[in-house]
DNA sequence: TTTACTGCAAAGGGTTTGCATGAGG
DNA sequence: CCTCATGCAAACCCTTTGCAGTAAA
């Protein structure tokens, strides 16, 4: 989570425009968890600025990933764009498609990245770890409608 | 590796009809270790099946992934897809584009499933470990181009 | 003989691009 | 004032879908 004091530094430092409308694409990925898609950054920014298109959301959010502040999540559908760049697991539930980050298992991706950067000639820039099935809620589901059905 | 018989076993056992295609499209994915695009597939079958389309290879993917013989992995320009399916990293070069297996860090991915399987709540169905760089190839001529350029 | 697969064509839809206008530094 | 970002529209291209002919079981 960023000040936008920080942010407008960190864009500043890319020499790339600070607008109004790229505070409030920046702000509304950096400060959600929630990975959101290209489409749902576009209603969270609407309100406040009802003619911005697609076509802006997109160019701005190259440029937060070249600067280092956001990346993208390509999956099956559309892309997905993530806040935290710490080495972490997502959990991507294959029913309801919510992709969280979770706390589980962080420092082995930590100690996995130091020994695939030593052991493997590789030079790793950063990394993406998943693990798809069902969260809670959809697990339960899936237990009722069996029973039932 | 599987061999013809074992592949055509796991498909029946799936009520999918065992065609030549399919044969083909098949052991293009799974006798290989560099993820292939459909373009990919499409060129390595074309020789044998100069009329086969794109429909057909996306169809029978979609069959093999639902038969769990392989697992689609979405990139940001287009998809590839992997034959192994057992835990492990994948090393993606971000300068060539490729993208292959290592057996570093396995023994952590599987400890890493392990536990997120105990103590996260979630359902895990597979995983996706991705490292993404430089191969030491493209390490090798970005160097290069510093010291000259 | 029945069912479902192949091949062809067209549509779908997320993402990118080109350009005129407008705003940041 | 110059450069670059925005907004609009169109293009791009990977992927999906519909359908007639055909092959698997």
């Amino acid at each position: 989570m960023l000040t936008q004091e920080q942010l407008v530094e960190r864009l500043r430092h890319w020499e790339v425009r600070v607008t109004p409308q790229r505070l409030a694409i920046a702000e509304a990925v950096l400060n959600s968890t929630d990975h959101p898609t290209v489409q749902q950054i576009h209603e969270r920014v609407r309100d406040h600025f009802p003619s911005m298109t697609l076509a802006t959301i997109y160019s701005t959010l190259g440029v937060l990933q070249r600067s280092g502040l956001i990346q993208e999540l390509p999956f099956q559908k559309m892309s997905r764009y993530e806040s935290n760049m710490d080495p972490h697991v997502n959990l991507v539930c294959m029913n309801c498609e919510e992709v969280i980050d979770t706390d589980t298992g962080q420092d082995m991706v930590v100690r996995l990245k130091n020994r695939i950067s030593r052991q493997s000639n590789f030079q790793v820039a950063w990394q993406r770890v998943d693990f798809y099935g069902w969260c809670p809620r959809c697990t339960a589901e899936k237990r009722e409608h069996q029973q039932t059905g």
